[in-house]
DNA sequence: GCGGCTACGTA
DNA sequence: CGTACGTAGCCGCG
């Protein structure tokens, strides 16, 4: 478009706090967070909005209008403008700021004046487009905004929300109010603004005003024909005709102001789709957004669009056979990268690129000389670059390939860097590091879908997944370029990747493959028995309350047990009142025990106990592989502090507390060819390294003593001998040594302890006074985070904390509590990971066929095979209490048994 | 079908 | 208003 091109020129004026206001009541302020406790409401509503006028308005400029804090012209004109209003909410604090950053990436120009409003901005540049003969388009809920209607300039005023607006245009307006719009001031100045607290003539309303202005055809002739206004109005109109005059003064807006005049000011399509994903990302906004995002505003019209495609397409080869495969490799096929997935049309799909040119690949397509080929090309490359190894490497051994050792996993080394991203995956790491973009993921297509399909669309859609793979694959060059520069200015990560990370990772590769045995047997006649417990429950609770009722929806146990059974209501949560088993068990000891109240609850919760633990044998049931194992996958970038987690299936949570939750342990035994199963543990590891990094004496004391540690804290606490001290000494003492490990105030004590406020500050207070180490460690671990930026393993691992300088009190508070625990659970995390290295290390050296099967967090499992026990249990204990050494000893339980739950001890 | 919410299991 | 996770079911939304 030309700058001369005036006739087609569109213009979109939008009022910014109008609008995120009306967002903010619109929209639930708890059901929108950026999951660091920022509320968010406003910004995705305002988004929203801006989106979808953007769509379906077509405009070709736009401008957003803010008012500045601090008052205008006005204000002193007026010292009660706008006065009487409540105080803005504090989830509306902030949102302002991140709407601002919201428009920047999507290249929307936002504007404020100061001593002016936002509407004097939108005037002015209303004005200058009618005078230009071009359109405008005021998206505003303020009244003020009426008068700025002429032919050329329309008004969309929010309905419903912020998405649904109602066209004013000057007859819409001449139809509801009965004068033409440049006559609303005249009419809002008789009926008085209370939104803006400008009284007007009692008793006239907008009818009165209207037929008034109507008859005298403006305000100054209402004004100068007032005293022959008859009746109860008129003289209310003579008593008031100061407030009439001051609102009409308040009331008129600027279009006068000095604002950038070159249109090209306002054009769109200076967004940045890299940029937006960014902060969207930041912000947790979902892909519905993403999807609707108009190509218009990242300056990507339909025929760049299509131009761009059309590059991007001449740039990825599609590779069937073995010529086109050499001519990829001839670029360079020393060092690959790849991005594989496993496409619903098109199976396995491959992307490979050498650091100049990506192709796309269809394994069930490749000619038998191709597919020798890519198996040559991938274990002659010196170095192959993916995300997360371990899973290329098992997705392409399942479909004939081999990785090899040369792959370079470049998640982990980001994860080393950052931990705590939302994802290490190809796609993110192209993105963040290797400066590609890619649309939102499609939806996966119905089966319905996928079988109209025609196979014309099939290969196009195939082919799009291809070249998204490819992209990536050659994203992931520069990516790593990056990650090695970075990795060099950080010497502690180059350390923690070297001797820590990357053996770990094969480590967790062989767990994997390994498995973990399960008795089916046993594992189908708990089942059986569990879910007899849970039909049971069903039924008992249905009969108390006589109707059909789904004991797993929380919604319909809420009227259930406030409405039909009247019991009192529990805390609440964003949906009513929290069912959750806390607020029951308590709701539970208030009621008489033969009430149906009573007797529903404990059925209920009885039911809860069942079904959940039901579901872990289901689980189980449904990974079990045909020699009766199953195969956790241990995830190394999931957890920010840097211990592992595990998926399909966690077997990190699998219950332990309650009998009933032991007996799944009995399900998970030795396996064929091995004897029996061992479990390590680490005894009070985090403890233990609060004492090493605080160094308080008293602290080092209680582990060198060999007493029972919570005991002898309470001892010191409640200043009474070792042997003095009562169980409910001892648990309020544990209580406290683990909660400051994770930032527990004497709020959140005295309600975990169900004691007061005061003796939970007490409690508290006596144990700093006790252990005065632990108190300037926390205090000074948490400031010196906030110096640098970041926290410390013992290792040297790092975790970035942003907010710990933020303004936002909620986000900072809780980054407070991260650093608190991070370097805990962080370095608890670096020992046993060395400890898994150490036993898998002398394992192997001492030619032992007993395995190391899973960690969970302080402990070990292994599997042990027949006349290995003594030295497997050596091994493994020195193993885990050598690791690394603390200034208190590292104290290590074993226990031996055929089943998991055998083996604890 | 996705994503948010609620609930709950582990260290 | 205590950290770190993963999974399951429900339910509203599109």
């Amino acid at each position: 478009m030309s700058a001369s091109d005036t006739d087609d020129q569109r213009i979109l004026l939008i009022d910014g706090h109008a609008m995120a206001f009306r967002a903010f009541f619109a929209l639930p302020a708890d059901g929108f967070s950026d999951g660091r406790g920022q509320a968010t409401n406003a910004v995705y509503g305002f988004a929203r909005m801006i989106i979808n006028v953007v769509a379906s308005e077509r405009p070709t400029h736009v401008a957003v209008a803010f008012d500045l804090p601090g008052g205008t012209f006005r204000d002193r004109i007026y010292d009660q403008y706008k006065g009487g209003r409540d105080e803005t909410p504090p989830a509306f604090h902030g949102q302002i700021d991140l709407i601002m950053q919201v428009l920047d990436a999507l290249g929307v120009r936002w504007l404020t004046y100061e001593d002016y409003e936002a509407d004097d901005i939108i005037a002015t540049l209303a004005a200058r487009a009618e005078e230009a003969g071009d359109e405008a388009l005021i998206v505003s809920s303020d009244r003020d905004a009426i008068q700025l209607i002429g032919e050329k300039v329309t008004l969309l005023q929010p309905i419903k929300g912020v998405t649904e607006m109602r066209r004013m245009t000057p007859d819409a307006v001449e139809e509801k109010y009965g004068i033409r719009p440049e006559r609303y001031p005249d009419l809002a100045a008789l009926v008085g603004e209370a939104a803006d607290n400008l009284p007007g003539v009692p008793g006239v309303g907008p009818k009165t005003a209207a037929k008034w202005i109507v008859q005298y055809g403006d305000l100054p002739g209402v004004i100068a024909h007032a005293e022959e206004i008859t009746g109860k109005a008129g003289q209310s109109l003579r008593d008031h005709l100061a407030d009439v005059e001051r609102n009409r003064l308040m009331n008129a807006a600027f279009t006068t102001l000095d604002l950038p005049t070159d249109a090209e000011h306002y054009a769109l399509g200076r967004g940045d789709r890299a940029r937006v994903l960014e902060v969207f990302d930041d912000l947790a906004f979902g892909d519905t957004i993403r999807r609707d995002l108009p190509a218009v505003l990242l300056g990507e019209g339909a025929d760049e669009e299509a131009a761009e495609e059309a590059a991007q397409a001449a740039e990825v080869l599609d590779v069937q056979d073995a010529a086109t495969l050499q001519q990829l490799l001839d670029t360079g096929g020393d060092v690959l990268a790849l991005d594989a997935v496993e496409d619903v049309r098109g199976g396995a799909l491959v992307g490979l690129a050498t650091p100049t040119v990506a192709g796309a690949i269809q394994l069930g397509r490749l000619d038998p000389e191709a597919t020798d080929l890519l198996a040559a090309a991938l274990a002659a490359a010196t170095e192959i670059r993916v995300a997360d190894a371990p899973a290329v490497r098992a997705w392409l051994e399942l479909n004939g390939y081999r990785l090899g050792e040369r792959a370079r996993d470049l998640s982990l080394e980001s994860f080393v860097l950052r931990p705590g991203a939302r994802s290490y995956d190809a796609e993110a790491l192209a993105t963040d590091l290797g400066g590609a973009s890619f649309e939102p993921k499609p939806r996966k297509p119905a089966e319905s879908t996928l079988k109209k399909e025609t196979p014309e669309v099939r290969a196009e859609h195939v082919a799009r997944a291809g070249a998204r793979l490819a992209a990536a694959a050659a994203a992931l060059h520069p990516a790593a370029e990056e990650l090695t520069a970075r990795t060099a200015g950080e010497p502690w990560a180059r350390s923690i990747l070297d001797d820590l990370e990357q053996p770990l990772q094969t480590v967790l590769e062989t767990m994997h493959e390994r498995g973990i045995a399960i008795d089916q047997e046993a594992l189908g006649t708990l089942r059986d028995e569990f879910e007899g417990f849970v039909a049971q429950a069903k039924r008992e609770a249905g009969q108390i309350v006589g109707e059909e009722v789904n004991l797993a929806s929380p919604k319909q146990l809420q009227v259930v047990l406030f409405e039909t059974l009247g019991l009192p209501t529990t805390r609440k949560i964003s949906s009513g009142h929290s069912t959750d088993a806390e607020s029951l068990t308590d709701l539970l000891e208030s009621l008489d025990p033969d009430s149906a109240g009573h007797r529903f609850l404990s059925w209920l919760l009885r039911f809860r106990e069942m079904s959940k633990l039901t579901g872990y044998l289901v689980g189980l049931d449904k990974v079990v592989d045909a020699g009766s194992r199953v195969h956790t996958t241990f995830q190394q970038t999931a957890a920010a502090t840097g211990r592992l987690a595990s998926t399909e299936p966690n077997l990190q949570n699998i219950p332990v507390r309650t009998a009933e939750g032991q007996r799944i342990r009995d399900v998970f035994v030795a396996g064929e060819g091995f004897e029996t199963l061992l479990t390590a543990d680490y005894s009070q590891i985090e403890m233990r390294i609060m004492a090493h990094l605080s160094e308080d004496t008293g602290l080092i004391e209680a582990f060198r003593s060999g007493e029972d540690l919570h005991n002898f804290v309470a001892s010191r606490v409640f200043g009474v001998s070792p042997d003095a001290v009562d169980p409910a000494m001892r648990s309020k003492t544990k209580a406290v040594s683990y909660g400051l490990a994770y930032g527990l105030s004497a709020f959140g004590l005295s309600r975990q302890l169900r004691i007061s406020r005061a003796e939970a500050s007490a409690l508290r207070d006596g144990y700093f006074e006790r252990f005065g180490g632990v108190r300037d460690y926390l205090h000074h671990s948490v400031e010196t985070a906030r110096g640098t930026g970041y926290t410390e393993t013992l290792l040297g691992r790092r975790r970035y904390l942003p907010d710990l300088t933020s303004d936002n009190r909620q986000r900072r508070e809780n980054a407070e509590r991260v650093a608190l625990n991070s370097p805990i659970q962080g370095s608890a995390a670096d020992i046993i990971k060395l400890a898994m290295l150490a036993v898998e290390r002398r394992m192997r050296e001492a030619e032992l066929s007993s395995r190391m099967l899973l960690q969970v967090h302080d402990e070990l499992v292994v599997e042990v095979a027949p006349g290995e026990l003594d030295r497997v249990r050596a091994l493994v204990e020195d193993g885990m209490d050598s690791a690394y050494e603390l200034s208190v000893p590292l104290e290590v339980g074993v226990g031996i048994g055929r089943t998991w739950r055998e083996a604890a001890h």
